[in-house]
DNA sequence: CAGTATCCACAGTGATACTG
DNA sequence: CAGTATCACTGTGGATACTG
């Protein structure tokens, strides 16, 4: 149930709920972890601590917690082998893999922001 | 200078570096109400209090702030009137109009992932 | 090995009041 | 009108130690 208020077709209100999708994808991509994680399983599956040490400096908290994060968002998947003592696998959902895509355009954008703004100094 | 390593092709520093101008792009569209004020100024040049009353619950701090951080980057140009009392248009620079592009796949790529989760439960 | 538990510091945002 | 100044709160991330 919406407020009472009628929205014209390009309201303010649905301006702003075309960015909502928006926000969703740079929400995914946001934190100081979440890309390099993401680029290390680019390269294919990997164990926690593989992808640990992939990634200067990251710490097993925050490790875990963006792992658990990406999952959440069928990004990535777990998985468990019953070895001793217990190995755990993650690699990129066929969901996650669709990642690439956007992750080059915005390296593209990005590139080219660089040069600009250096050049403008 | 660089550290005293040195990094073959495919390293993980290499990879690491592949995401610095991705994390540059999302660093711009980071935060609360970036997207929503680079929504407002699609729609062309608009003042301080239009952008405000674009954006619901937006404070005058943060439009300020916000605004300087996207002027910094180039991507908003802003223009003072001496009228009285004065008045400040702000716009999207050219560089700024290439958000557009970038803007439109994260859409597409969150539209999708908002899909595609809800279609997971 | 693959995490969890605790505690702490700081950046981001909000609320409110004030100004050229 | 177009901001700035101040204070307060909250969440994110870092450090360290511990565990099945």
């Amino acid at each position: 149930m919406n407020k009472e208020v009628k929205e014209p077709p390009h309201s303010k209100m649905a301006c702003m709920k075309a960015m909502l999708p928006v926000a969703d994808a740079v929400e995914i991509l946001r934190g100081k972890w979440k890309l390099p994680i993401i680029a290390s399983l680019f390269f294919g599956t990997k164990r926690f601590s593989e992808i640990a040490g992939d990634i200067p400096n990251i710490t097993d908290r925050m490790l875990s917690k963006e792992l658990k994060d990406l999952e959440t968002n069928d990004l990535v998947k777990r998985t468990i082998h019953n070895t001793f003592p217990v190995t755990v696998e993650y690699s990129l959902t066929e969901h996650g893999e669709s990642l690439r895509g956007i992750i080059n355009e915005l390296r593209t954008w990005g590139t080219n922001h660089r040069l600009h703004i250096t050049k403008r100094l």
